[in-house]
DNA sequence: ATCGACTTTATTGTATACCAAATTCCTTCG
DNA sequence: CGAAGGAATTTGGTATACAATAAAGTCGAT
């Protein structure tokens, strides 16, 4: 997309993800078209996006509303990436080269550098993981699955997950990339496919249980 | 959605499956607007719903075409398309009500009649199996599920995949709807999980066979 | 005062016109 | 024949206006 489009993208879901508009506010065109500083046409076309990642739903006559999630709908996110992502490892571990793996032993480096400072660096740790995840992804070479998980990984919930980490659960996480890292190494599809479902399903369960 | 921008998504839907506009056609927005008898601004509304769907694709410079599959991205789609339609299945299982039983059950009665004519009705056979996978994800209850499920199930490739449908294939296709059923009726999800499975599988060789 | 009917307002969908930026195509010249 | 340059195309974006419809507010009758 371009410039205005973007802006606008990524001003109304850091709107939605900083809790400035929590979940139920009303979105109104115009208003946001103020706000993001651009017309109404690039504000459409965010909107429109933001719908389809469901950060935003629309009422019975089209009006739209911050989106808000059950209980039920996490526990139903985390199962479809958990599914989807497990396949993108299974993909990923026939498919990565040399380069890539480099790349993903570099990120879990960092990351878990990140885990083992004297205080955690959340921060970092969050952001490496993201990579992490992605390289995986890219790794799958397949442009639909990307765009499913793209539209899945709400980051919200990433974060939420992440500041309920203890330590212990952060060295976890680094070690499963750890042992994602050997089976990408071995190409060994199914061995990756098993340690993305147990990683992804804790992932959910560290979510869950402070809920 | 609302009226043209509805009008124009189906007009250009149409225009891509029924060949007029083959894969690698340029489509501006100038160009459809005309055709579609809307302005420009439904126009692109349509094509940023079809491009989420991958009935387009964007060239570098956000130029619009028709998209082409490869075969292996048609294996990859009925592969994601196999996981996500029988997580469906098996939460649909768990959930179904009686009148939505019903509902499967007079679906694939039609669907029956219309393989066991004298001669196959593929035209009802493909609305009516349209109908019955459409119930079931409706069962599942998930709207992301449903919402992902959407953008992958490409008329396109179900058009194509009934077209090479012999009569026993049809047939077969109508007894894994029966099974379905079965399992439904039991609640057994991964019964219904597992038809669901095979069916997809099946219905991506016979596509796969001919091709 | 309360409930319902009516009016006003707000919001989205659409049309239209226009401009900017980028790209592609075509022409012309070396 | 090939390359440079300009013209045409195409998309992204702005602005404005209007219709349809839903929400909100107002008023009136009981």
């Amino acid at each position: 997309m371009s410039r205005a489009s973007d802006q606008a993208y990524a001003n109304i879901r850091s709107l939605i993800l900083s809790g400035d508009a929590p979940p139920g506010t009303q979105l109104t065109e115009a208003q946001l078209a103020d706000i993001c500083g651009v017309s109404r046409t690039p504000v459409r076309d965010a909107l429109r996006r933001l719908e389809a990642e469901l950060y935003i739903v629309r009422s019975d006559s089209q009006r739209m509303f911050v989106a808000d999630w059950s209980r039920e709908e996490v526990g139903e996110m985390f199962t479809l990436r958990g599914m989807l992502e497990s396949h993108a490892a299974a993909r990923a571990a026939a498919r990565i080269d040399a380069q890539s793996l480099e790349n993903l032993v570099e990120c879990n480096k960092l990351l878990t550098a990140a885990v083992e400072a004297a205080v955690p660096d959340v921060a970092t740790f969050l952001a490496e993981n993201r990579r992490f995840h992605e390289q995986i992804i890219a790794a799958a070479q397949s442009p639909r699955l990307a765009t499913i998980l793209a539209s899945i990984v709400e980051q919200p919930v990433v974060r939420r997950t992440a500041a309920r980490y203890t330590r212990a659960e952060l060295a976890r996480s680094a070690h499963d990339h750890a042992e994602l890292i050997e089976a990408f190494a071995a190409h060994d599809s199914d061995w990756a496919e098993a340690v993305m479902a147990g990683h992804i399903r804790r992932a959910f369960h560290a979510f869950s249980a402070a809920k």
